[in-house]
RNA sequence: GCCGAAGUGGCGGAACUGGUAGACGCGCUGGACUCAAAAUCCAGUGGUGGCAACAUCGUGUGGGUUCGAGUCCCACCUUCGGUACCA
């Protein structure tokens, strides 16, 4: 019988299903391990050939992890709140989660086509509301805890009340931006609003106005990982800057705990380098500057206080609560200009020229505490609001941007450092001898530093302060399809947490979805929904879409649970991700909001370990090839790419073209004929008539071809569908794997598949004899068939182990022809291959496993095969005789020589001695089991 | 600029701790089968020279360590990813 992948995947896959083969309990005694890929979101252009590369690598390591007797958790899911869905339904009306739903349909049919191992009794869409009920359950639970720096960890907000009653605020260390100290007295005094008010300054989960990534197009505000390049991720629409009221999650407080528990986790450097990038911590000085005239302080922090003697102006972020107070009359025209000059700048702006220097002096002076030095005070755009203090001391002789700024507007800079030590250094290296700097003169530039940070704090003018670039993540979106906050405003605007009782709470039902005027999402809309009894209201925002996703690997482990997000039982059983796949992209997104969660939730004993994913791989991504053809723009006529090249590119502009309609697609020598061109047109009606130009004498119209990204705007997206129905998943699987290292990007190319076609089909073959009858025989191997089979079990498990599944693919097909060289069929070497290759090809392995005789499912029975390295042990050995580290040929040995008869048995080759002829034997190097090498001079 | 990853045949890639560079696959060349083609099978395939044995060069570039370097060290070049006035 011919291997026929379409009839077998279709039989084991209704199998699988009818028979719950991948159904996961959570009592076993057998060891646990969690695999989890990135769910996807549901996109409306379904799954490309990029998607299932993690995918696939994740469900070979589960049924490996499966067949060595581990219970597996695996797991699939959706990220289904966002907002292409919201996007589609303003432009089409179709409520975002009708779409949603048959985009996850059609995700899941994909899936399902590709042999996965997944529990779908687990399954999880972070916008069903017996979902999102505990997303807001952890978000209330977030919103009641404030941070405790003296306990390490998050702890309820009841039990701070209790302690302002008492005595104030005072003696509390928290994560907080409460400045103000208050008493007992005081805070008895307030107004439940003003209590309100105290309290968000403290709440891990709180409201304040902050300035965000505003984004007009969309009708919403963006975290910072949503803009990309001064645009939105989603869409490319400008972004700005913009005061709003905003929930917010206070990530900070936890900035510590994410920093120092990156090292015990099994990830890439390159991933922990971003995460600890992104948190940025900084050791420097929190020091006040006294004012001219002024009892006001200015608060500054600085890593260089060394170079304080340096300082010889002060730069405060244009939006400093002092600009207003210190601007003198004489200045305030120009002060007032360079403010409406900032605003006009938005986030693109500033990103995108760095090098502009510009800045306005307000007219006031500070007083250096260590010299009594009057140093002006000026504003400008590159000191930033929201780090650090928002006012730095300008040190123009050691630091870039202060020079910059100095030299633009004539400020004095004073040499403090002596860098001729250091030839080579550059200005933002901590080396050097201080000079110009009183008491720090001579000292190195780290003694100095240490030395200026004791007569800081014994002068009692500052203090030592860790700073971190990581921001509160803003948890608020102006949107509707996301989850609701279960949050009530009473008629004060205090917020109130809704009762536990009444989660979840539903989203209305609305039928235009765009939104509401003045920055108020859609739901604004549902007057009935918002307006409560006794003028109490909901809030109208929704929550961003990291909130469902930063917790679904819990949710997993017990997802039907209705009593809580997941029992204990569960999660003291399952405990964390053993192995979590997934694109960098959410390098810091995701990754780091998910640890946050996390360890919310490990203070609140509700999860059982600190870190939720141990280890981590990243797969490459998969490009596709972006083809387009060269329209020019003043004679509006497509010329060949070769003839556009040869021209000023400017004047083209370049316009996709449907993969479907190229011939050669992804060579360089890619082209329209003449077909391919009438489906162009026929395809983009406006084109009708252009004329095409080509080359003289050519039929072949040239295409560009680029790699990029798969996307549907691109019109190259490959569906893995196609490829299934002409290969079998196991094919396509195996291909997947075969195209190169999990974690390197690479561009998609069919070409080498029918390479493992053939292989699978070779396989197959080995089963069946010439007339095609499944022929099996009972003898006993060889020693040669067995040591092919332990080669082949060494190796893949190995490499499995390793995540190098690409070596794995080329061990089977080494094994596979060497069989077939020797025409074994025996059932002792045939059958172990058959469990080896099942984590690749699950279909073929199942249905030969039932060929062999075998009842019910490979996957659920079998056993992982044992390596023997017994049947590898050979009796000679091939080693290679080098002569100065030059291979110049090969001769057997024993393979128990000892290492002196070697020595002696080399020098007496005749290749060796036709080598020496003229010439000493100056030593003879010889590496048991690898290597004879002879140094001859 | 800074941080990280990577540069190996015509192509995807292999070589795990320094020990026969190019496994495996694609492509290409030749052959078998066929009326023919496709499919399949067999053989060959880094460059140069040679009928051949063999010689010689060869892992981005230049240097170093070593009996021996794709692998280790130093300097540089290129590509990709991240980040960007962070005081």
């Amino acid at each position: 019988m011919d291997y026929s992948p379409r009839d077998i995947e279709q039989k084991w896959k209704q199998y699988w299903e009818d028979n719950e083969v991948y159904k996961v309990s959570n009592h076993s005694d057998k060891p646990k391990y969690y695999v989890l890929d990135m769910f996807p979101y549901p996109s409306g252009s379904g799954l490309h050939v990029g998607h299932p590369l993690g995918y696939i690598a994740s469900d070979i390591c589960s049924r490996y992890k499966r067949l060595k007797g581990f219970n597996v958790l695996h797991p699939m899911g959706y990220d289904a709140f966002g907002l292409p869905a919201e996007q589609y339904a303003i432009e089409s009306g179709v409520h975002p989660a009708v779409s949603t739903f048959e985009n996850i349909a059609r995700f899941r049919k994909q899936m399902d086509n590709l042999g996965f191992s997944y529990d779908w009794s687990r399954e999880v869409m972070t916008c069903d509301p017996a979902y999102y009920k505990w997303t807001q359950w952890i978000f209330l639970q977030l919103f009641q805890h404030y941070y405790d720096k003296s306990a390490e960890k998050a702890m309820p907000v009841a039990g701070l009340v209790a302690h302002f009653e008492q005595e104030g605020n005072s003696g509390i260390k928290a994560a907080s931006n409460q400045e103000r100290i208050f008493s007992a007295a005081e805070w008895a005094n307030m107004t439940p609003r003003e209590k309100d008010e105290v309290l968000m300054n403290y709440r891990l989960a709180y409201r304040k106005v902050t300035y965000v990534n505003w984004c007009e197009a969309l009708g919403t505000v963006l975290a910072n990982d949503e803009v990309k390049d001064g645009v939105s991720e989603r869409g490319g629409y400008p972004v700005e800057r913009k005061p709003m009221m905003q929930w917010s999650l206070r990530i900070t407080a936890y900035a510590e705990r994410l920093l120092n528990d990156l090292q015990e986790l099994e990830w890439s450097e390159s991933m922990k380098a971003m995460q600890s990038n992104w948190i940025g911590r900084s050791e420097g000085a929190q020091l006040f500057f006294g004012l001219e005239g002024s009892d006001e302080k200015i608060e500054i922090y600085t890593t260089r206080a060394d170079t304080i003697f340096g300082a010889t102006f002060m730069v405060l972020a244009p939006e400093h609560d002092l600009v207003a107070k210190l601007t003198t009359p004489k200045q305030r025209a120009a002060v007032d200009e360079y403010l409406s000059y900032v605003k006009t700048r938005s986030e693109r702006d500033r990103v995108s020229d760095v090098k502009a220097v510009t800045g306005a002096f307000i007219g006031a002076y500070a007083i250096n505490p260590f010299n009594g030095a009057k140093i002006p005070i000026w504003i400008s755009e590159y000191v930033l609001k929201d780090y650090g203090t928002g006012a730095i001391m300008a040190v123009p002789a050691d630091d870039e941007r202060d020079r910059r700024f100095a030299e633009k507007f004539g400020l004095e800079i004073i040499e403090i450092i002596d860098k001729s030590m250091h030839p080579g250094a550059t200005i933002e290296d901590k080396v050097g001898v201080m000079i110009n700097s009183d008491f720090l003169n001579g000292m190195e530039v780290l003694d100095a530093i240490e030395a200026i940070m004791q007569r800081i704090e014994d002068m009692g003018i500052g203090k030592r302060q860790v700073n971190y670039k990581l921001r509160d993540a803003i948890y608020s979106r102006q949107r509707y399809w996301g989850e609701p906050f279960p949050i009530v405003y009473d008629p004060d605007g205090v917020a109130h947490a809704m009762a536990t009782n009444d989660l979840p709470l539903e989203l209305p039902e609305l039928d235009d979805f765009k939104p509401a005027s003045g920055g108020v999402s859609p739901l604004g809309r549902a007057t009935d929904w918002v307006n409560l009894a006794h003028g109490w209201k909901r809030e109208t925002d929704t929550m961003p879409g990291f909130a469902g996703s930063s917790w679904y690997f819990l949710r997993y482990m017990d997802a039907r649970n209705e009593k809580e997000f997941a029992s204990q039982q569960a999660l003291n059983y399952w405990r964390d991700v053993d192995l979590y796949i997934g694109g960098t992209e959410h390098a810091v997104g995701h990754l780091m909001y998910s640890r946050f969660w996390h360890k919310f939730l490990y203070d609140k004993e509700l999860a059982p370990t600190k870190e939720p994913f141990r280890k981590l791989i990243n797969q490459g991504m998969i490009q596709g090839v972006i083809e387009s053809v060269y329209y020019h723009k003043e004679e509006r006529r497509f010329y060949s790419a070769e003839l556009a090249k040869a021209m000023d590119t400017n004047g083209f502009a370049e316009i996709p073209v449907h993969i479907d309609f190229i011939s050669e697609y992804g060579s360089d020598e890619s082209y329209l004929s003449a077909e391919g061109i009438r489906q162009f047109k026929n395809w983009r009606q406006e084109y009708q008539s252009t004329e095409f130009v080509f080359s003289p004498g050519s039929d072949k119209f040239y295409t560009k071809s680029e790699v990029g990204k798969m996307s549907k705007s691109k019109f190259n997206v490959i569906n893995p569908d196609d490829v299934v129905a002409q290969y079998g998943a196991d094919c396509f699987r195996m291909y997947e794997m075969f195209l190169g290292p999990i974690e390197q990007a690479k561009p998609w190319d069919i070409k080498g598949i029918s390479g493992v076609s053939n292989f699978l089909r070779r396989f197959w073959g080995l089963f069946f004899d010439d007339k095609g009858n499944f022929n099996v025989s009972e003898a006993s191997p060889a020693k040669e068939e067995w040591k092919i089979l332990h080669q082949a079990i060494k190796k893949v498990s190995e490499d499995i182990e390793r995540f190098s599944f690409n070596t794995c693919v080329s061990a089977f097909m080494v094994a596979a022809n060497e069989l077939k060289k020797l025409n074994c069929n025996k059932r002792e070497v045939l059958e172990p291959l058959v469990l080896l290759i099942a984590p690749f090809a699950p279909f073929v392995a199942e249905e030969l496993w039932n060929r062999l005789g075998h009842e019910g499912s490979i996957h659920a029975n079998g056993q992982y095969p044992a390596f023997n390295p017994e049947y590898l042990k050979e009796d000679s050995v091939q080693y290679p005789i080098a002569i100065n580290g030059k291979t110049r040929g090969t001769v057997d040995f024993p393979a128990d020589a000892r290492k002196e008869d070697l020595e002696k048995a080399a020098v007496e080759l005749e290749m060796v001695k036709k080598w020496a002829d003229g010439k000493t034997i100056r030593k003879v190097i010889v590496v048991p089991g690898r290597m004879i090498n002879i140094v001859i001079g």
